[in-house]
DNA sequence: CGGCATCCTTCTGGATACTG
DNA sequence: CAGTATCCAGAAGGATGCCG
């Protein structure tokens, strides 16, 4: 089934929020998606991001400064999920209106 | 964030394929979506059926056969989320193309 | 038939410390 | 700074049996 590949790539609890993160900033550092990610542990985002590496959805890049800093951004790829990550954050918004009612 | 209420909705192994059960066949029964959903307990089944009914997704309706026959379909609310599960099957299949090539 | 209860295994992810 | 390594708790989920 079609929509178990999908969710495999974007499954866990991190994913789309590292994803929106890196979306809206255009290029962030690790320890920038860090901060933007609330409660995430570096080894959680270390793991996730290299996941969505291999699913070619984010690039990393190693800048040569003093220390190292290293870059995330989406691919052109990994853009054609933010149509999809928009209707699931309006659906969300609704739902939290139906459901909880706030 | 927006986008967590509505995974929070759809988290889990299951959820999203029990909805394309249900939505594809309009009304079914219980241990329908149990074929439906390849490798799926009946306990989990169960369960995330629950979850499906609290959130409104779904409705659950006992058929006073002999035995009982339960049957579930999707409310209203939960057809709002045909459109995104789609875009996630498109997406998915697309996905599947550019990662496992097949 | 449509579950629930129980047991058990596996996976997820948090905390902390350490390295180049 | 950007990770890696280790340890560990809790959640998710599978197998099986029972029950109305």
């Amino acid at each position: 089934m079609a929509v178990h590949d999908a969710m495999d790539v974007l499954s866990g609890k991190w994913k789309i929020a590292i994803i929106s993160s890196v979306c809206y900033n255009n290029k962030r550092r690790f320890s920038d998606i860090l901060n933007d990610v609330g409660g995430i542990s570096n080894k959680m985002l270390s793991k996730e991001l290299k996941d969505l590496e291999i699913n070619k959805l984010i690039t990393r890049n190693v800048l040569d400064t003093q220390p190292i800093t290293v870059q995330y951004q989406l691919t052109e790829y990994g853009l054609t999920l933010k149509s999809i990550i928009d209707k699931l954050a309006d659906w969300g918004t609704g739902h939290r209106k139906v459901i909880i009612g706030k």
